[in-house]
DNA sequence: GAAACGTGCAACCCGGGGGTTGCACTTCTC
DNA sequence: GAGAAGTGCAACCCCCGGGTTGCACGTTTC
């Protein structure tokens, strides 16, 4: 229910190859400001700071007051969330195939709920 | 790289309500037609009908012409390419933080590549 | 204190994503 | 064959996501 919706949130932020590039350069390199994060990006600093807040919008990044600058840090808890979705819809899909292929090889027998 | 960007076309197609809804559907109801999916759902045949499309542009759904209706079913390998995906930053991420505690711990030692 | 660096805020633009309606076309059913 | 059921196609609408520019505000630094 609300699970779904906070799964389509994360899903949402990682959805973009700007954001999902952030997420890979914050998971590899520890916490980095905006400024540093632009340099190297095709785009401009303002575009990934609203990349960051969508970001952290969806909990998968946490910011910090250094000093002047800003250091964005990754939260990868909700990247399990995400997981946790995406391994529960493929069980459910492996338990459906496994009930189709229970139904062809034994048309006869009766079935439950 | 093109990695990258393959993942973030997954993401932005499990990044929406409905079409996450409609991939839970799929993934414990095995083969469903986009009428089938209408009912019950908030929106039309003709939306669910794109975000069908939008799910088998990913790779997520493929779809099978049954008689006079189409019949789609969910295509689980994608699902573990993001789940991949999502490993590896989570696992670059731990090496990130181990690193970190390393270096607060034994500040004096070297450290190299 | 003045200059440089890093941010924050606001206005603005553009394209396309999500949704709908209407209709023509095939396929099943009686 | 007539009608119902299931799709496909096209036009259309609205909103907002992604991006930019310009400037004002703290914080360092010398």
């Amino acid at each position: 229910m609300g699970r779904e919706q906070a799964a389509a949130e994360v899903f949402f932020a990682l959805g973009d190859g700007t954001r999902l590039s952030v997420v890979t350069r914050l998971g590899s390199g520890g916490a980095l400001s905006a400024t540093t994060l632009s340099q190297g990006a095709k785009v401009t600093r303002q575009a990934i700071v609203k990349h960051l807040q969508v970001l952290e919008g969806a909990g998968l990044v946490r910011h910090e007051k250094r000093g002047r600058e800003v250091l964005y840090a990754l939260e990868p808890e909700r990247l399990d969330d995400a997981r946790t979705f995406l391994d529960g819809v493929s069980a459910s899909w492996d338990r459906a195939i496994e009930r189709l292929r229970a139904m062809v090889e034994e048309p006869d027998k009766p079935r439950g709920r």
